[in-house]
DNA sequence: TTCAAAACATGAGTAATCCTCACATTTGCG
DNA sequence: CGCAAATGTGAGGATTACTCATGTTTTGAA
């Protein structure tokens, strides 16, 4: 049995965990190995983080971080496929229902919201996520993601615009989603009332593009 | 004396040149390192140059190339400077002149232009970014030329919308502007085709906010 | 229960890499 | 020239991601 099935071994692929915890126990430390990276990405920045830190502050030996993790950046990976996930089913239930414009205006301004408060809150999400940039396997492995989500978007546009050319609906729910993310990271990065200003900002911006008027 | 004198010693401060080349022969040298480091970045990007290798292809040895940089993000530093000088130039340039909402979708739509094309044809500047993103003190210094560059967009929209209240006017042109960036770095990091509509796209949605209307 | 195999745990050691420093050489200039 | 400042050099110190030989715990089939 090989240790992952990826579709091409080549190039600089995202390493898989050498094993997969199976015993209860392990579960528990692979745990508290993601959450002592967590913590340590919040503090000091996932380029800082030591591998020799994470194992100390977990309570495991170094040779146990390296059963699960097969590098460090397959940590950072591990941390940012979590907010993923939760991401996407956010998206897709705040979108599923929507049916009007009134209702994608409504949907998106919460959804927004919640990606701006999920990175007020956590504060390793943008650390994790300027770990993706510089790295080309993640990065393509983000844009993929933002793909993804960007097609609830579509799906709904599609519904509520279909005398519109499929394929700029496409280019526009991309671009708008990936202005999202940036004006979300660019918001945390200030204080706190201009981000609040640079979200309602984009929100209008976007909104604009999206409803078509 | 103090292995480093900074202004302040904590913090992870940018570290200025240990010695600015005064003769001749070392300016040229130091040139040669830059030249050196931007190929290597523009083949692995910036976390996999490598300080030896930088100073084999410039042809110096790795102290002569620390006694110009005193680490390796300050050689990333003094390339992204570069690019960001030249960009100021370009960017006051372009909207000098601008009198009216015309003129204004002129003006940007070209610099856009310029900023696409300048991405594409130096992909060093991709790799340049994205190591500052993962750095504090880079990222902070990065925003301030956005907003230096902000700035530009703020002198001709008050000009063309006296009307309009100046703070709104700030944040406008800050996440447009910011936009524009992540809109060109998204379109250079898929097919050309793709990238040429999403900048369409972005030149679209940044006018409609822009000029008002 | 038994016990062998699989899973898991350990941490000293290896390799790669950034950066320093003591010393050599070159340049500017009276 | 002669001296000081600027510049050049590369072996080696320090750090750190990652390995591996070896020991311990868990599992599950007989």
């Amino acid at each position: 049995m090989d240790e992952k099935v990826t579709a091409k071994p080549d190039q600089a692929a995202i390493a898989s965990p050498r094993r997969s915890p199976s015993q209860q126990r392990s579960r528990e430390r692979v745990e508290r190995m993601l959450a002592a990276a967590s913590a340590l990405i919040a503090e000091q920045g996932s380029d800082a983080m030591r591998m020799g830190e994470v194992a100390e502050r977990a309570g495991v030996s170094i040779g146990s971080l390296y059963q699960f993790f097969p590098d460090k950046r397959s940590i950072v990976w591990a941390l940012a496929e979590r907010y993923t996930a939760e991401s996407q089913a956010c998206i897709s239930g705040a979108l599923k229902d929507v049916r009007d414009a009134e209702g994608l205006k409504q949907a998106f301004s919460e959804l927004v919201d919640i990606y701006y408060q999920l990175f007020l809150a956590e504060p390793v999400i943008r650390d994790v996520w300027s770990g993706t940039q510089a790295d080309k396997a993640l990065r393509s492995l983000e844009l993929a993601d933002s793909r993804a989500n960007a097609e609830f978007l579509v799906a709904v546009l599609k519904r509520l615009r279909p005398d519109v050319d499929p394929v700029e609906l496409e280019t526009t729910a991309f671009l708008v989603w990936q202005m999202g993310e940036a004006a979300v990271r660019l918001a945390t990065s200030v204080d706190r009332e201009e981000g609040d200003r640079l979200v309602e900002a984009y929100k209008r911006m976007a909104l604009r593009e999206l409803v078509g008027e």
